[in-house]
DNA sequence: CCTTGACTTAGAGTGTACTCGAAGCCCTAG
DNA sequence: CTAGGGCTTCGAGTACACTCTAAGTCAAGG
């Protein structure tokens, strides 16, 4: 798979896919006789993952340094597996002050819904029933 | 209360301060006869609306929009509350997917510990029982 | 009076993560 | 055989949100 359909099928851009590959996070991919990438569909997993680490916040440094340990074999399986329960756990404290943050603003939206309700009452001069 | 006493009691700094004053997040703050930026405390609750703001992810753009808004008065609270409820949907959608990105890096850190497991019974020579 | 430290402004610099432009190569279809 | 499209590399440019520097002002304490 080339470069072009790599990017349909991952959702990243080609310009996103070689600088990936600049910086480390993905491998030096093969390249063709005719010098162009080519890929096997099994990086999709790989970049799949990239995603996930990325959409939890996970700092491009970070995963740099999974990257490399993945890179590095099965001997650095401890520390990878500390690296992501660390992440995790940052995900997770966050995930619990997003949902405060919401409640925080459905209150708000309510407050805007209370005001619009008093106004409407005014205009009409109804009373409540 | 002058901008030092502010960046303690708010948690930016100074310089986070005037720059949001500069694009227009914070209204411009009246100054004392030595041209220093005088606050009242009620900016602290502006201050940490915006923090929520921000911490569920709203561009600072639209944070301008809402700040601009509320400038105007009462009779933008229509508009107001269609962006917030706009973005607090955006925030739930947000929440659901990073939930299912936590779950996901928790199978994977199983995977990573069940490896590890057997490893240790590996070396050990013991059988399960 | 003089130093110290917090403040002022305008504007330049930083970090992160892309995103794109330029110039050129190579395969395929007409 | 040639035009088109997708690919290559290298390096520059962009967007966002700060963050800091420089040069100077000002009020209070010793």
């Amino acid at each position: 798979m080339k470069i072009g359909e790599l990017a349909k099928r991952s959702g990243l851009t080609a310009y996103t896919i070689r600088y990936y590959e600049r910086i480390g996070l993905l491998p030096y991919a093969d390249r063709d006789r005719s010098s162009q990438r080519d890929y096997d569909a099994s990086i999709l997993t790989w970049i799949e993952f990239l995603g996930r680490l990325k959409a939890t916040g996970m700092p491009i440094r970070e995963m740099l340094r999974y990257a490399a340990l993945r890179e590095q074999g099965a001997a650095t399986e401890a520390e990878r597996r500390a690296l992501l329960e660390k992440h995790r756990d940052r995900v997770y404290a966050n995930l619990t002050e997003l949902q405060a943050n919401l409640l925080v603003l459905d209150n708000k939206i309510a407050g805007y819904a209370a005001a619009e309700q008093r106004i409407e009452n005014g205009h009409s001069h109804r009373k409540a029933r």
